[in-house]
DNA sequence: TTGAAAGCGCTACCAA
DNA sequence: TTGGTAGCGCTTTCAA
C-alpha cells in the first residue's frame, strides 16, 4: 500500500473530495456523485458503502465546484440595506429569507451605512460572488453601474426607494397615500394647524410623505403654512428639537404628523409633560406604540412583506420572466390608538 | 473572421470570462489575470487595453473559480440565529459584519426559527458553500454533527448559549451577574417580596437568570418563595398573564424582575393602570424604555459587541490561532431609570 | 513583461 | 448499474 493512502495518523487538515471518497469506497468518482446527489441508478449496497465512507471522512460537497458547472441554478441572493440592525431593514431581510427559503437560496447581507461608495463596493463584490440576484435598499444616487449586471442576467430589485439612472424592478411603500391618510385623519378630527416633522428632504420617502401631507391639507381646504413644516431631522435629537420649536411658535400647531419612527420618538420626548398635548400620528409602527401614553396612532405597513415581494420579483426573473421593470406599491394602514383622535382645544 | 467572434448582434446572455477578455484584448489569459488582480509585471499600455475591454464587456471575476484554487482564503462567514428580524439577533449580525468588514468577508445569514432541524440544515448548507467560519446562536440540543467541520478547520463560535455535545468558542452574556444585580438593586430599595417572570425554563439564559435571582435573594437574607417565580412565558401575552397572576396573589410581590424584553413588555401591559405599581427591573434594554412611564430600569449589555467578539474569535482561528475553546462573557450594566428605584409601600 | 499548461472539485455526457 | 472523460473559470507554476 503506497504511502499516500490514508493511514491511522493524525487527520489531515484537507477536506476530502469526491475522489477521496471514491478511492476509499472502491467505486468511481461518478458513482459517489450519484450518491451525493441522490440520483437513481445506484444499487442499495453501493450506496450504503459510499454513505459510510462519506460519514467516516466527514465529506461535504464543494459548492464552488458545483457552481462552476452552473447547471444547478443560483444558490444565493445578495441584500444590501443601510443597516441590518435597524428593525425596518431586518424585517426586510426576514421577508427575503422567508420568500426564498423553499428554493433553498441563502441570503448574503451587507450594510451600506448610507455610504454610496460602500453600497457600490458591496454590490460589486456580490456580483463577483455570483449571487443569483441583488436586492437593494438604495442609498447612492447613481446605479448605472449595475446596468451591465442586469444585462448579463442578474436580476436586481430596489426596495423602499427607486433606482437612479437605471431601470429595474422596484418595491415601494405607499408613502403619499399613507401621509395623506394620516393628515386627513387629523383634519377630520378638527385640526387646521397640522405640522409635519420630516427626515432629510433629499430622501425619496421624505419628499413623497411631504407631498402626501400637502395633498391632504389641500383637500381639507387648509391654506399652506410653511412654518409648520420642519424637515431635515435625521435623528431623534433633531426631531425632538424641531418639535419643541413648533410648540414654541406664537401660533403653535394643534396636531403633528411625524415622518418616520425616529422622528416620532423625538416628538414623544418633546411632548412628554406638555399640556394640552397636540394630536399625533406617526409614519411607521413600532413595537411599544400601544404602551406609551397616550398610545400612538400610526401609519403602519408590513415591512416583512416588502422583502417578500422584492424576493418574489427576483425569483420570477430567475424563472425566466422577462419584460419591462415592474413596480409594486405596498399599502399602508392607519392604526388609531388614541394620540391621533384628539380634537383641538377650541 | 470566424462566426464565433463577437459581432454587433444582440448581447449574449453569457458572462464574459477572462478568456473572452484576453481574446478581445489580444493578450493571454494570464495577463488579464494579472490586471484583474492588480499584480505587477504588466506594462501600462497593456493594462489600459485590458481594463478597457473589461469595462466594455462588463467582465466580473468569478469568485467560484477563484475559490476552487483556494489560495485566496475564505470569503464568507455563516451566521445562524433564531430570527434576523429580532433586534437582538440583528444587532449580533451587525456586530459580525462590522468586525469582518476590513477583511472583506461577507456574512450569510439564516433564521432557524427555534427549529433544531432547520438550524442543522442551514449549518450544513453553509458548510457546502465553504464559508470560512460558522457563527451560531444555537437552538438545537446537539451540535456534535459540527465536530467534523471543526476538525477539518472550519472555526465555529457559539453565541448567547453554549454548544451541546461539542467543544467550541463561546460568547455569553453575564446572565447570572446581570440578574443578580437587578434583584440586589430591588432588595437594596427595601423590597423583600421580589417576583421573577421568566422565559422557558429549559433555555440556558432563563436558568442562568433564575440562578442569579436566587443568589441575590440569598445574599439579601430573603427566604425562598417559589410562588413568586413564574417561568415558562415565551411571548408577551403569556408574560402579561403571569404578571397579572402575581399581582392577584393574596400576598403579592412589591417588586418584579422580568427575564427579557418580551417579558418586560408583557409586564408593562399588566401593570398599566395598577396602583401602587410594583418596582420593576427588566433584563434587556429596549429603545423606548425611557419613554414609557415610569421609565423602565433595565439590565443592559452591548449586543452588537456579542457579534463583534464572536467574529473576532473566528478571525483569530482563521489566522491560525489554535488551542482549546475559549469563552468570553460580555458584562451587563444596570441602568436605573425610575421603575426600579421605588420603595415598597410600608 | 508575457504566455502555455496543469489542475482545483465537481457535473454532464457518452460509453460499457 | 457503472465508469471514463471533458470541461466550468480561474490561479499557479514554469518557461519564454
Amino acid at each position: 500500500m503506497p504511502f499516500t493512502e490514508l493511514g491511522p495518523g493524525p487527520k489531515p487538515l484537507v477536506r476530502p473530495t469526491m475522489a477521496d471518497v471514491a478511492r476509499l469506497a472502491g467505486v468511481s468518482l461518478k458513482t459517489v456523485s450519484r450518491v451525493v446527489n441522490g440520483e437513481d441508478n445506484v444499487s442499495q449496497s453501493t450506496a450504503r458503502t459510499v454513505q459510510g465512507v462519506i460519514q467516516e471522512l466527514g465529506y461535504r460537497r464543494n459548492d464552488h465546484a458545483r457552481a462552476l458547472r452552473q447547471e444547478t441554478g443560483p444558490r444565493m441572493l445578495g441584500l444590501v440595506t443601510k443597516d441590518v440592525s435597524n428593525p425596518f431593514y431586518s424585517a426586510i431581510t426576514r421577508g427575503v429569507e422567508e420568500e426564498v427559503r423553499e428554493r433553498s437560496l441563502l441570503v448574503v447581507t451587507g450594510s451600506s451605512d448610507e455610504d454610496a461608495a460602500r453600497e457600490r463596493e458591496l454590490l460589486e463584490v456580490l456580483c463577483e460572488r455570483r449571487v443569483g440576484g441583488l436586492l437593494v435598499v438604495p442609498t447612492g444616487s447613481d446605479h448605472s453601474f449595475l446596468a451591465s449586471e442586469l444585462a448579463l442576467g442578474t436580476p436586481v430589485a430596489f426596495i423602499d426607494r427607486p433606482p437612479c439612472n437605471l431601470s429595474a424592478d422596484t418595491i415601494l411603500i405607499d408613502n403619499v397615500g399613507g401621509a395623506q391618510a394620516a393628515v386627513a385623519h387629523l383634519v377630520a378630527h378638527g385640526h387646521r394647524r397640522v405640522a409635519m416633522v420630516g427626515d432629510l428632504p433629499e430622501l425619496f420617502t421624505t419628499s413623497e410623505r411631504v407631498r402626501g401631507y400637502h395633498m391632504a391639507l389641500r383637500e381639507g381646504g387648509i391654506a399652506h403654512d410653511e412654518s409648520l413644516v420642519r424637515v431635515g431631522c435625521h435623528d431623534i435629537a433633531e426631531a425632538e428639537a424641531a418639535t419643541r420649536q413648533l410648540l414654541a411658535l406664537p401660533h403653535p400647531p394643534t396636531a403633528l404628523f411625524t415622518g418616520n419612527n425616529r422622528i416620532t420618538y423625538g416628538a414623544l420626548r418633546a411632548l412628554s409633560g406638555v399640556s394640552p398635548r397636540p394630536a399625533l400620528v406617526g409614519f411607521d409602527d413600532f413595537e411599544l406604540a400601544s404602551l406609551v401614553s397616550p398610545p400612538v396612532s400610526v401609519i403602519s405597513y408590513d415591512s416583512v412583506e416588502l422583502g417578500r415581494q422584492a424576493a418574489r420579483l427576483i425569483c420570477e426573473r430567475l424563472d425566466g420572466v422577462t419584460g419591462p421593470p415592474r413596480q409594486i406599491v405596498v399599502s399602508t394602514e392607519l392604526v388609531p390608538r388614541g394620540s391621533g383622535e384628539v380634537p383641538p382645544p377650541y
